[in-house]
DNA sequence: GGGCTGGCTGCAATCGATTGTATTGTTGCA
DNA sequence: TGCAACAATACAATCGATTGCAGCCAGCCC
């Protein structure tokens, strides 16, 4: 590799001293250097293609712009929106994310912080999902290193959180769905150790106990994937009871899922079966048929995350503080009149 | 912020010289350290949490252990399995990914290029799907920046290239077509200044005038998603020549469009028109009906490519190669016999 | 004309590591 | 005892920037 031109190359050609051509070229400090002057360093260092090195600076300002992001899985549909967001915010304000998938994986999700702490990077958002501490973390923060969590709650750690109001999404649901006359209604809820998933499992049981004539019971899905969710509603037809005239899933996916095994019994939704997903994941709008769903801010969450996590870093130290996002129900084709 | 521990630190407590500190936990220098001696100062590094400083590091051996990745919108369904299959890679060998979306804008792509530049990333992996050149991308590549095109084509440019065979993809869509008996046949194509659906579609015409007793004819969507499918097949079936019996889309986006269209004309698919999609998106098989499509082998056109790209990095320079993934034909339920 | 002020620029330390070379200490052999 | 050889460690330069401080010079005022 050719060598790359430093500013010291600038400098050179500029007839200045690097420290001129440092002042020269940062906004900041560029009034402590006379005007033609830095005329002169800017045009040698475009006629090098001079590129300042950001590592040089990060290690001298014990800054590296950069933020790790740290989520379970891109391919998971939620996430995408939720990095946008983020890089969104970042971006003018010239930090970059550092991506790392987990799996879920508690070991790999240590791994993949302490790789982004000996990168030195500025700050974390974590979207994990599940709830369990970790010591690296932990301590991470208590030396000091920003954090954030995203679309998860913190349990007892002392982070902020950016995340959606689940309690009133599961709300919204209910009352359109008692607004259609349901009165039987089956929650496929997703694992207990998702802190979002067991809010809504909550939300539910709370829900339908102070909506009179209705009653309600849960179906566990045991991931949040429409695999899973077409197992659990294979369970519950399977099941003997009455069944349900709608469902309310844990997330989209898990009504994808459930979409997808009433199909393969012949049941037709929203005629027979109302289903209601969670979050109006992309292209939500374009299963078929297409979802109603609790729109749950995707995006926002990512910027929000972001934004508290720069300020954060800005003010040297952080507060616990929660910001819950407002959601809303997006009435679609999949739900409908109960059969009376 | 509580001042990080360094290596002088650890030094300093192990009560030895830094440069033995260095050596000491360094795998490929310890035998040039006793082996209390090195126990000493492991001991001493964890004790005081010492977190090596990547970025110090960085600058000394002049490589960052990262690399840029840039790709047009990782809320595109098929960016995610690359971007999985690059981490898959880079991860075991100790990199890490810079992540940037563009939206398919020149100027985003060339502001990320430098941003990430700037970073000094070893190396990109460029996603982008547009032909044409970038000058601060040619010039880098000159300087000896690694470069590697995924899943695009470079045109002019010396770059490697990963990709999937669109060719044999669109054949494959074919002849499955024509086993059904199929003999009018419309691909809905995508823009042509991106290289992968140009190629498609030239495959198309060629694949079509190859097969005795079929007619081919062409509709263009004017974006890769499900609403510039929709607006296609409208156009389509608004038309006034003879209906086409199937459809080969230039991706599954664009399929999942026509299928809405479909449905909102009261056409039945597969009975009255198959489709078939391109990539085998995630959730591909989830479509309703599940779609049948081409299978793009993408988590590993992202190993692959970051495999190519980590060998020139080794190597210190690369050659021009391509590298053409073989692909194949997921047969689902949106295809089936010709009306006779 | 001397001293002060203030604008510009240069000098040198610094960030936290790695690494070539010098130094120290020990051992072995003559 | 003296010296070579060698293992282990210390020293110091280096990577490419930023920045407090010092120095220089011009202009101004008395």
């Amino acid at each position: 590799m050719a060598k790359r031109v430093t500013i010291d190359d600038v400098a050179r050609l500029a007839g200045v001293h690097k420290a001129t051509v440092s002042r020269a070229l940062n906004t900041h400090t560029q009034d402590q250097v006379n005007a033609e002057t830095a005329e002169r360093v800017r045009r040698a260092a475009d006629e090098l293609g001079y590129v300042p090195n950001f590592v040089a600076r990060g290690l001298r300002m014990s800054h590296s712009m950069t933020v790790g992001v740290i989520i379970p899985d891109v391919a998971n549909p939620i996430f995408p929106p939720i990095v946008r967001g983020i890089e969104q915010y970042l971006q003018p304000r010239g930090y970059t994310a550092l991506l790392a998938n987990t799996d879920g994986d508690q070991s790999v999700e240590e791994a993949a912080f302490q790789s982004l702490l000996r990168r030195r990077v500025d700050g974390f958002i974590l979207a994990t999902g599940r709830l369990d501490e970790q010591p690296v973390i932990a301590r991470a923060y208590e030396d000091g290193v920003p954090i954030v969590m995203a679309n998860r709650e913190a349990g007892s750690a002392p982070y902020p959180v950016v995340t959606a109001d689940n309690e009133r999404g599961i709300e919204a649901a209910l009352r359109h769905l008692d607004g259609f006359g349901h009165r039987r209604i089956t929650h496929l809820a997703g694992p207990v150790d998702f802190s979002t998933t067991r809010r809504r499992a909550e939300a539910f049981t709370t829900g339908v106990a102070s909506m009179p004539r209705m009653t309600g019971s849960i179906v566990q899905a045991d991931a949040l994937t429409t695999d899973a969710g077409a197992r659990a509603m294979d369970e519950l037809l399977a099941g003997s009871g009455p069944r349900p005239t709608a469902i309310i899933a844990a997330n989209d996916l898990v009504a994808l899922g459930a979409m997808r095994s009433l199909r393969s019994h012949g049941i037709r939704c929203p005629e027979d079966i109302s289903v209601i997903g969670y979050n109006d994941m992309p292209f939500a709008a374009d299963f078929a048929p297409a979802l109603t769903t609790v729109r749950v801010p995707l995006r926002e969450i990512g910027i929000e995350a972001a934004r508290l996590l720069l300020d954060g870093i800005e003010a040297g130290h952080q507060e616990s503080s929660t910001l819950s996002l407002p959601v809303s129900l997006i009435v679609r084709d999949s739900t409908g009149p109960a059969r009376s």
